[in-house]
RNA sequence: CGGGGCGUAGCGCAGUCUGGUAGCGCAUCUGCUUUGGGAGCAGAGGGUCGCCAGUUCGAAUCUGGCCGCCCCGACCA
């Protein structure tokens, strides 16, 4: 039992002014966090037992499917050099020097160590499969933290790695991460979905996302309410709408069309009376790749063609084109590119790279496009537009690909299935991914199978933001006076509210009943306070606490008042039934918590 | 890194335009009263006004530089 008079709790009336998102404020209004720096915070005792509770479920889940390390958080820089991430991860890793002057960084994640050590200690596959995790802080040198705990520069991540023989291994392994994951999220009481994940440019063949729907997140997720289809949009697909064609004008050619001012794509579709989906719309980039093997970075010109309602999705981009980064076209690089100019960019006539970014402009043509005909774009030319244009016919590209972003309300992509997709935004918490080969072929790990011949392991890697299951619980449960945790992440499960400590009867009773909850297995907050009633009432209900047990007036009729911050449900029950009905109470809303 | 905003007591803010004694509410400490939804009265403590330089008799206030924080965007294994 802990008496609030004794913790420190300093919760504060107002929230500071630079919180934005719920969980921020809440989170500094209850005394869980205060802020260091930009995106780093200090865990005040309420957030640190919050997150123990949060660690020691997983923990217990992942002790059923691994085994725990604890990891350097400080790494030498030839490590990283020999995955090529000493590069490739640009201004988002810590870097430091020793007092040799030796480079070293700070941890992002740790695929390099995991390996390191697999590939000097594994060495046949009967020690194979192996998962390995570890809790452990993570510190990454965001562009911009954001939203109190939810993108933060250091945090606590479990992170885990498997090492198997073959693929079949490997779907082993991811497969019992995704059973242990649901457990994790099902036990903290969170609303979560998986969704398929963006697997990068890197390589990988399967992701999923576990997220949690808020406002607050930085993902969208596209959905079907009817097949149960869930994707992040980064991945998400949907079946394109038959779209009627246009007729054809003169001899069926591109034809040029004087089109004075109409840069803007609802111009040309006003100007020609056609829908945007009739019109081309060209997104003109350069785009980084990264250069392999000594070889140093290069940009090259990208011409991105897809229909005028559709939108690029960089990160489907990036992954056709294996780009690390893209810039906007400049005006003197169109030129260069299209001898057009922004507004009146179009396809005919281009010259198309054969290889993608290997020199000259790499065209990438949306998928939507094929087959589409009579269709308008730009003529590359200042106040010009052509009609009658046929994607294939007209123009080429040196490749085509799913690159758009899907629009709510279009129809799901699952096959036989009538639904319309939604999107909306959320948290990520955590995510599964089949990595490959990727770490133990260039770190050189290798393993003898059955037949005696040398193979590379191949590598899972898993990540749990242990902080984001707090920040997304507070999302989904707060309102104008606090937030409610879920009684398996709360820092308490009940506060007992003494509402008179100036009467002795009162206090005696608070502290009895303390004693007899927490024989019974909760964990007990005393508001032993000398504080008005009320005050104590506004703490507790700010604090995320679940239950509150108030021992006041009724008390001399041997009742206390147990009210659920939930609902705010107040029930009146003998002092010596309390602590069995908190108990079954709690049992059932952890029930409740369990999502699909 | 682009755009916007902010920096004055632990928190929330006024004062800055128009230079002249650093203020308000909450919180904190002491005393008395009060005790079921952030109490009342009386008293008290707490500030290099983000930092550095300049202008001036005099700078929270004007000028220049720097730093920090927040928001939008870019970015996000």
């Amino acid at each position: 039992m802990r008496r609030w008079s004794r913790l420190f709790i300093p919760t504060l009336r107002e929230a500071p002014a630079d919180a934005e998102v719920a969980s921020h404020k809440l989170l500094l209004r209850a005394g869980y966090i205060r802020q260091l720096g930009a995106g780093i915070y200090s865990y005040l005792p309420l957030g640190q037992r919050s997150l123990n509770k949060i660690t020691a479920i997983v923990r217990e889940e992942m002790d059923k499917i691994g085994q725990e390390f604890f990891l350097p958080a400080i790494h030498p820089r030839e490590l990283w050099e020999e995955s090529g991430r000493w590069a490739a991860m640009g201004e988002n890793m810590f870097r430091l020097k020793d007092r040799k002057g030796a480079d070293l960084c700070l941890g992002m994640t740790h695929e390099e160590v995991m390996t390191s050590i697999a590939r000097s200690e594994v060495r046949s596959y009967k020690q194979l499969p192996q998962i390995w995790y570890q809790i452990q802080t993570k510190f990454r040198d965001e562009p911009r933290p954001r939203s109190g705990l939810m993108r933060v520069r250091q945090f606590i991540m479990k992170d885990s790695y498997s090492f198997d023989l073959d693929e079949a291994g490997l779907d082993a392994s991811y497969k019992l991460h995704d059973g242990a994951y649901r457990a994790i999220f099902t036990r903290s009481g969170l609303k979560f979905v998986v969704v398929e994940a963006d697997s990068g440019a890197m390589g990988g063949s399967q992701s999923q996302e576990f997220m949690v729907y808020s406002d607050a997140g930085e993902d969208f997720i596209a959905s079907c309410p009817r097949c149960g289809y869930a994707a992040n949009l980064e991945k998400a697909t949907s079946q394109l709408q038959p779209v009627e064609e246009m007729e054809t004008t003169g001899n069926g050619n591109p034809e040029l069309v004087h089109t004075p001012g109409c840069a803007a794509i609802a111009d040309v579709a006003a100007f020609f009376g056609i829908s945007p989906a009739s019109d081309i719309k060209c997104v003109a980039y350069m785009a980084l790749k990264r250069g392999e093997k000594g070889k140093p970075d290069a940009w090259h010109g990208v011409a991105v063609f897809l229909r005028g309602d559709h939108l690029v999705n960089e990160t489907k981009l990036a992954g056709v084109l294996k780009a690390a980064e893209f810039r906007p076209m400049q005006a003197a690089e169109l030129e260069q590119y299209f001898q057009g100019p922004a507004g009146y960019l179009g396809p005919v006539g281009l010259e198309v790279a054969r290889e993608p970014m290997d020199g000259g402009l790499t065209v990438v043509a949306d998928k939507s496009l094929e087959g589409r005909k009579n269709m308008v774009c730009g003529a590359n030319k200042l106040d010009y537009h052509l009609r009658n244009v046929c994607p294939g016919r007209d123009f080429g590209w040196t490749l085509s690909a799913d690159i758009r972003s899907v629009n709510e309300g279009e129809p799901c992509p699952t096959p036989g299935c009538a639904g319309r997709l939604t999107v909306g935004k959320a948290v990520e918490v955590g995510h599964i991914f089949k990595l490959g080969y990727k770490y133990t072929e260039s770190m050189g790990a290798r393993v003898l199978d059955a037949n005696g011949k040398e193979v590379r392991p191949i590598m899972g890697c898993y990540g749990i933001g242990i902080e984001r299951i707090l920040t997304a619980a507070i999302e989904q449960s707060n309102d104008e006076k606090g937030f409610w945790l879920p009684p398996s992440i709360a820092p308490f499960t009940v506060a007992i509210t003494v509402t008179n400590s100036g009467d002795e009867t009162l206090r005696k009773t608070g502290e009895t009943l303390a004693g007899e909850l927490e024989a019974a297995g909760l964990d007990v907050l005393l508001d032993d306070r000398d504080e008005r009633a009320g005050v104590k009432f506004k703490d507790a209900d700010l604090a995320g606490i679940p239950y509150r047990i108030n021992v006041g007036r009724k008390t001399a009729d041997g009742m206390v008042e147990l009210v659920a911050r939930a609902t705010g449900t107040t029930l009146e029950v003998r002092i010596d039934e309390a602590a069995a009905l908190v108990k079954e109470r709690m049992e059932e809303e952890e029930l409740l918590g369990a999502s699909v």
